[in-house]
RNA sequence: GACCCCGUCGUCUAGCCUGGCCCAGGACGCGACCCUUUCAAGGUCGAGAUCGCGGGUUCGAAUCCCGCCGGGGUCACCA
């Protein structure tokens, strides 16, 4: 029987979820989905400075509307590394004893002072060993690494990389007060928890030959590895908020939905012929990280915004409105009409914008009358002529029983023929009229959508604007 | 600086393993046109890559080999 894949994702909460943590943390998902394994989601706060557990609960609430589901991990104890202290304890003392350690009493700032004489001399710095046989039993705990020889990392995706071991240090496995280093609790963690297959950003790569020699130190068997590409900036350096948003949540804030950006983050170092738009089922069904690029991506912003804009398009009305209410409400609008009406509302702006949030600016005018007209638009339409053609279409207006789209454009057309002007003549007085505008979404249906009243109220405030 | 990774249109990418179908395909963006009551959406067409550079191997190289250059990442008793 094979044994059943098992991955994780392991943010540390020192902030919110980075859309390059979320794209490892989706290529994770996929790989476990796919094949039905297991994701762990463990949390790294051995760093008590900058972890909080408002990161915490921000990292978890990002996952989950993002939709990238664990199968172990949060709230369920024992999955942050601050709960598993003993482990590490345990695994060091094995370490210890079988002398694949050792205690180092080194003063920090010697070390220090031979780093910066190393760096004077464009030298890489490495522990000298000092304390290596000294049989120490207190101070520092380092990992004993073979003088001669190389590591040899079997990337998943980068293909082998080795590594000398001149160039590795005995590193610091547990820290004189006693708490364990990260690589240290990587490796205790992984075993532990039985994880197969180690899919993590590419920063990562170098760090991962000392974690085999720690495996293997351990006589544990190491997982694979799979070093993903990390997400650019414009001048191709890693994504930081030096380059504009980069947490999740300030997407989803902006007005994206989730499988929008999973879909985007998912096209970044992965694709599949020519295809762009992917079910999650397809994604699962076709996704493999041996077919992850190996090259950083620039993360595109308008690239994503194109991808919203044809999730949007694709949703029906209805259930786009219900990701739509919340900006409707943060705008500080209120909507006149049931959950139905919003969606028919919905249907007319979502080819008009590229997020949640420039669609309902988009569409004020449903929530709200026009406070005032395109000064260019008014000074061309709202003329003497342009007040008794109002006049006309408000009188023919007036009282109309069936007010759909279809009747209106009746009407239009027959005032039009009757002026003898052309429809978009009256239209785009109309639409001014009404949404204050000269782009919207067709006017007929705005007309319908706002009802004859609030309409026929619009049409007179607009005649008494005219000069 | 050392080590490691990467290098195809502005951007995301296909092709590279298994040389010829590639004087390089798709997508975003950009331009034009069509459709049209406006704006979009949609459709069609187009501009845009001497495949980082230089050698070599070969009848033939984006694809194989060597060197170089450029960018990024890592070098902590941070994670």
């Amino acid at each position: 029987m094979p044994t059943e894949v098992r991955v994780r994702f392991a943010p540390s909460p020192t902030g919110h979820l980075h859309v390059g943590s979320a794209h490892t943390a989706l290529f994770n998902w996929l790989y476990a989905r796919h094949h039905g394994g297991a994701l762990i989601l463990r949390i790294e706060d051995t760093d008590a400075e900058r972890s909080t557990e408002e990161n915490i609960g921000s990292i978890l609430e990002a996952l989950t509307w993002l939709g990238l589901d664990w199968d172990e991990g949060p709230p369920s104890p024992g999955y942050r590394q601050t709960e598993r202290l003993d482990l590490y304890r345990e695994h060091a003392a094995r370490l210890l004893k079988a002398g694949h350690a050792y205690y180092c009493e080194c003063p920090p700032e010697q070390l220090d002072a031979a780093r910066r004489a190393a760096e004077e001399r464009k030298e890489t710095f490495r522990y000298s060993g000092r304390c290596r046989d000294r049989g120490l039993s207190t101070g520092a705990l380092r990992l004993r690494i073979p003088d001669q020889g190389a590591t040899v990392v079997n990337d998943l995706i980068n293909g082998p990389v080795t590594f000398e071991h001149g160039q590795l240090d005995d590193w610091i496995l547990v820290r004189t007060d006693g708490t364990p280093t990260y690589n240290f609790c990587v490796v205790v963690d992984d075993v532990t928890m039985r994880i197969t297959h180690v899919i993590r950003g590419n920063d990562h790569l170098s760090n991962t030959p000392k974690q085999i020699l720690c495996y293997e130190a351990l006589d544990y068997p190491v997982p694979e590895f799979a070093h993903v590409s990390m997400i650019l900036g414009p001048d191709r350096s890693r994504l930081s908020k030096r380059h504009g948003a980069t947490s999740v949540q300030a997407y989803r804030d902006d007005g994206f939905l989730p499988d929008a950006l999973v879909n985007y983050l998912a096209r970044l170092g992965w694709s599949h012929g020519d295809q762009e738009i992917f079910s999650r089922g397809e994604m699962i069904e076709l996704f493999d990280v041996k077919e992850v690029a190996s090259a950083g991506a620039v993360f595109d912003r308008t690239k994503l915004e194109w991808l919203n804009q044809q999730y949007m398009k694709a949703m029906d009305g209805p259930a786009l409105a219900a990701h739509v209410e919340p900006f409707v409400t943060r705008a500080g609008l209120r909507i006149p009409g049931d959950h139905a009406w919003l969606g028919r509302v919905v249907d007319t702006l979502k080819e008009r914008a590229k997020t949640l949030m420039e669609l309902v600016e988009t569409g004020r005018f449903y929530f709200e009358a026009p406070a005032s007209y395109e000064p260019k638009a008014a000074q061309k339409f709202l003329t003497a002529e342009g007040g008794q053609r109002l006049d006309a279409l408000v009188e023919r207006l007036t009282g109309r029983p069936d007010w759909t789209a279809a009747a209106l454009e009746a009407v239009f057309r027959g005032r039009a023929d009757a002026l003898g002007v052309k429809l978009g003549d009256l239209a785009q007085l109309a639409r001014l009229a009404v949404t204050g505008r000269t782009a919207s979404p067709p006017l007929f249906d705005v007309l319908a959508l706002l009802g004859r009243d609030e309409s026929l109220a619009r049409l007179r405030r607009a005649r008494a604007a005219t000069r």
